[in-house]
DNA sequence: CGGTCTCTTGATTGTTGTCAAAGGCGGTGG
DNA sequence: CCACCGCCTTTGACAACAATCAAGAGACCG
């Protein structure tokens, strides 16, 4: 069994709470790909991820997806929907392999939201929630090129032994669209990238800029 | 002066402490247009709004603004940036006259977050900004018409004695946009509008369901 | 009555998605 | 070992959407 104490979110409960906690909590393996939980369902539990990355994702009325955010252990999932009643704004897919613990909230009741330590670790994990949505939103006013010189100067490395199509679900745009970039971007000198997709930063600093020379010509 | 007591964030601070929040905060009154604070400025207050409404928005490199959310009375505002240590990551403009409580937090410390009930406020008040927040992402998928359409069933009141060129700011797309979109739904049937801007719904669900109409076509 | 602002409409452009075709690569099974 | 299948990638042609630019009409105000 997890050691619930030590988790900062559950640091600060006593015994008697950890074991209701305990009682009514389920600890589950997801492989990559499996759902932890649908938009728009009703929410049943709050889970704890313990290991491992969930990516969170909108899919529209067409069916079509779009990539919000990615949390990384250990964070609450679910929260918001479970806390404030209202149905998953996001559906969570497992990214990794991960460890969840799932807590049925209306068998423990939701005293731990009592707890003054277990609050303010959930405001901290709301301000990264906040700061990452609006980030999403910066993003929606770039074009596809600055997007994509900004994902390449953040996580590059990750490129390598990744295919394109997955890289592009990423940054919401079609594989076509990100082959065409970035074929433009190594055209003109900026980055190298092998078989792999390992990229190489040539020109940091045309990427950093791409936006604001572009518009220049 | 205000009775801080009232405001549901402070009820539960003992008189102590409500008299160091009083000592180093400024009470004032803005008018419409007036800004509350800029995008990436760094925060030095945290605001109360007391009364009125307060628009959120993003400026981006070429000046272009885009508009994320209102925040009404009575709310937090720049607290996001205050307690992560982070820039203010949009501007807050004053949608109508406001009163604002700026605490100069720099000087009180931040007591109050260790608050259990302004801690349990806090998070209420961070669920709306996150659920307000994915639905600019929902937004984000929808064509022009269908983000008008929206737009009319929940505000269609508040287009009255508005300018079009207002309006248009609020669902981020040009004046010229909005005009052709709403002359459409106009020879379509789907709607009135009269001299004032007043807009009578005739066949709400046309605007329900827009998005699904116009794919069939 | 001149000036400013809003609204409308048309023409044009830029950006990105869609569709289609072809080549490459790897894996599978006969 | 090879034929075949499926997926990924690239490329071109095209379409859809909304922004931009431009011009004119109408409203309001000093």
């Amino acid at each position: 069994m997890i050691e619930l104490k030590k988790i900062d979110f559950f640091s600060k409960l006593n015994d008697k709470e950890l074991e209701v906690i305990k009682k009514y909590s389920i600890y589950e393996n997801y492989s990559e790909g499996d759902i932890v939980y649908y938009e728009a369902d009703k929410p049943e539990y709050l889970f704890v991820l313990l290991s491992g990355s969930v990516d969170l994702y909108k899919t529209n009325s067409k069916g079509k997806q779009f990539y919000v955010h990615r949390v990384d252990a250990i964070d609450l999932l679910g929260e918001v929907a479970a806390f404030s009643d209202v149905l998953y704004p996001v559906t969570a897919e497992c990214a990794t392999k991960c460890k969840i613990l799932q807590i049925n909230y209306n068998k423990t009741g939701k005293f731990f939201c009592d707890n003054p330590h277990f609050c303010k670790e959930l405001v901290k994990s709301l301000y990264d929630r906040i700061l990452s949505l609006v980030n999403v939103i910066d993003d929606s006013f770039l074009k596809t090129k600055e997007r994509v010189a900004k994902y390449i100067l953040r996580e590059g490395v990750n490129f390598k032994d990744k295919t394109y199509t997955e890289i592009s679900k990423k940054l919401n745009m079609t594989p076509e669209t990100l082959s065409r970039v970035l074929n433009e971007f190594k055209k003109r000198g900026f980055i190298e990238i092998d078989d792999s997709h390992q990229i190489e930063i040539i020109e940091k600093e045309k990427l950093e800029n791409i936006g604001d020379i572009d518009r220049c010509i």
